[in-house]
DNA sequence: TTGTATGCGTTATCAA
DNA sequence: TTGATAACGCATACAA
């Protein structure tokens, strides 16, 4: 049942917006009054409605502190009477720092850098700071590209996903001018603050968990493979060759956008590949949900014949069934931790942690449960 | 097995941050050569350079067009060399125009609204235009803030979800001096132009089609109750009612935000209440897989003894056991559609339809497959 | 604590 | 087609 309506237009509307109807009579107004149609009051009017300097008002404003209990009422009383806002584009022209705060990451939709965002923008909503988001695509270059864009806007601050930036990109940050945070990882060479976990050792701790209830033939199955999903394989890898289990004819991977459907696919790819599969450490959580459907529908016992961990701990995790083990971690509060230390760093006092490891949690259940 | 590691700062590195070590040996220049303490190239910096005026060299770059050949590549050659990249603020300024896309939607990490921003985002990555985005978090005075925030900005355009605003906001968009959008909704008087769909039609759909293969005791599950949800039970009710079979009993909402978990527990609330219950209409896949995932968990046969359908249809609906029933959306594809109406208007080509309906489609699956 | 002069980098206006 | 001049709205530097 599809419905597909044929667009259809406006009735005769004429072709001039309600938009640009007000452009209409300002044709002779003689007086040089400013070319913006929209004539918005500016410092100026304030200054001049509430008998004070324009640069008193500027303070007043910015840092009430400094200007007096008198002429701050006045002013406030100005500015509420002509419904006065800064602009912030003649703001950041006149102190080459815009209230921007940069963000990059790779993906919008994947829920782990939405929640990312999410914190970030929940801390920010209160102050000053506006956010400029880039969608990086998973690409070095597109990153650069967009440090690039950034750039010339003076941000007050870049916050960015990842550790593997390009030399160029690396360089472009060093250079910005402003406090730069890392996020969602660890790594040794922060370019100036770091917030984030191992997914290294979230990969290996899942993967003991795996072999300590007693799996042994436990594969690896992982999508798109970024960075984050490649240690998460090596802590894998770490673990099960402490045990002698590795085998590589264990792993399943691809550059592949991750899905349920395919964590399905992938699933039934190592399955074929290593029949005597007892175990799978996935990815994310996408691809472990996936994998539960397919055991379902191949009626593979689970946790029985086969153990499932995801990775993130999406809430659905605790309400598959059975629930499916996962790695939990803190991805809003990475965000919001990142924009207070960029915070503190604008305010002058950096913290004195550059480097902040929010930890995971696994989280058992019964996808493990033997 | 927890691993929150001791937060740990760096090996001693004074307070001085990298970024702020450029102001140090700056004090005594006596030329007053500009405040800033960057030095990036200007216009006049490339005027100068390739021997011609400023303002032609703002010509080159914004409509070559205008400008003689023999110019133009004189101007390029000074622009790469340089490597001059206009700014933006003092370019929003002086034109009185942001080259920024107001962006407002309830909810960062909904899936829903992550897909429409991911295809603006794709549909603007190529031009000039960067994207403000704002989370209004499913309020309407969060929405006239923002709306507030993002005016003295100029923006070149406004997109915003919905067409439930507060007549406030109606207003703030309508004196925005730019062409604004609505997506995600069909309705009777868009504030300009309008890029969405019937979530009324689309519950009725879901709802006439689970009538129509036997289901009789119908329910609707909601969570969030949006505007939109409140549409769909509209839509569900219409159906219901039409065939005789609507009963205030079968609808269970709440207004706590939407998760797999919820789903589980909504349904077993609407259970409790309705144990005859033979079917269930969710306002959203996630209810749905938490109804799913309930039925797994009480041995209730899908669909057999109870029949589901989701709202979206999101990848997992495909791939869940049994595949769930769901109403396809295009998300990604009213994101770029808005962005192509916005510059068409923006371009003074204001597109003859201002009012898009890009429908939905029933996906039938196994959920329904009596 | 407050004000004056000036600059921020770009584009609109108008004339050539 | 090109250019000189004057905004754009605000903040810095410095003086009062």
């Amino acid at each position: 049942m599809a419905r597909k309506p044929d667009e259809h237009g406006d009735k005769g509307d004429d072709a001039t917006a309600h938009w640009q109807k007000r452009s209409a009579g300002n044709k002779a107004l003689t007086k040089p009054r400013s070319r913006r149609g929209g004539g918005r009051p500016t410092i100026a009017d304030v200054a001049r409605k509430a008998g004070v300097g324009a640069i008193t008002v500027s303070r007043a404003l910015r840092d009430p502190e400094r200007v007096s209990e008198d002429l701050r009422r006045q002013i406030q009383a100005a500015v509420d009477e002509l419904g006065y806002v800064p602009d912030p584009n003649a703001r950041a022209l006149a102190s080459a720092r815009a209230e921007v705060f940069g963000v990059l990451v790779p993906s919008l939709t994947n829920n782990v850098f939405a929640e990312v965002v999410r914190g970030i923008y929940d801390s920010l909503s209160d102050g000053p700071f506006r956010v400029q988001l880039g969608n990086t695509h998973y690409s070095g270059l597109e990153e650069e590209r967009l440090l690039q864009v950034f750039g010339p806007q003076r941000p007050a601050a870049l916050i960015v996903a990842g550790v593997d930036q390009t030399p160029t990109a690396r360089k472009l940050l060093e250079s910005a001018g402003c406090p730069v945070v890392q996020v969602m990882e660890t790594g040794p060479n922060p370019v100036d603050m770091l917030v984030g976990f191992s997914h290294f050792e979230g990969g290996r701790a899942a993967t003991e968990h795996m072999i300590e209830v007693g799996y042994r033939r436990i594969g690896f199955i992982g999508a798109r493979m970024d960075p984050r999903s490649q240690r998460r394989l090596a802590g894998y890898r770490a673990a099960t060759e402490a045990a002698g289990l590795f085998d590589p004819r264990l792993v399943t991977t691809t550059p592949v956008p991750s899905s349920v459907t395919l964590g399905r696919e992938l699933f039934r790819d190592a399955l074929a590949k290593m029949p005597t599969l007892d175990g799978v450490f996935c990815n994310n959580d996408d691809i472990a949900l996936g994998v539960l459907f397919e055991c379902h529908r191949a009626a593979i016992a689970v946790p029985k014949s086969i153990g499932i961990v995801g990775f993130n701990d999406l809430d659905m995790m605790q309400s598959a069934f059975p629930s499916i083990t996962s790695v939990r971690t803190y991805r809003y509060e990475i965000g919001r931790r990142s924009v207070a230390m960029a915070l503190a760093a604008i305010a002058g006092k950096r913290p004195e942690q550059r480097v902040v490891d929010l930890g995971f949690e696994l989280i058992r259940r019964e996808s493990t449960a033997r």
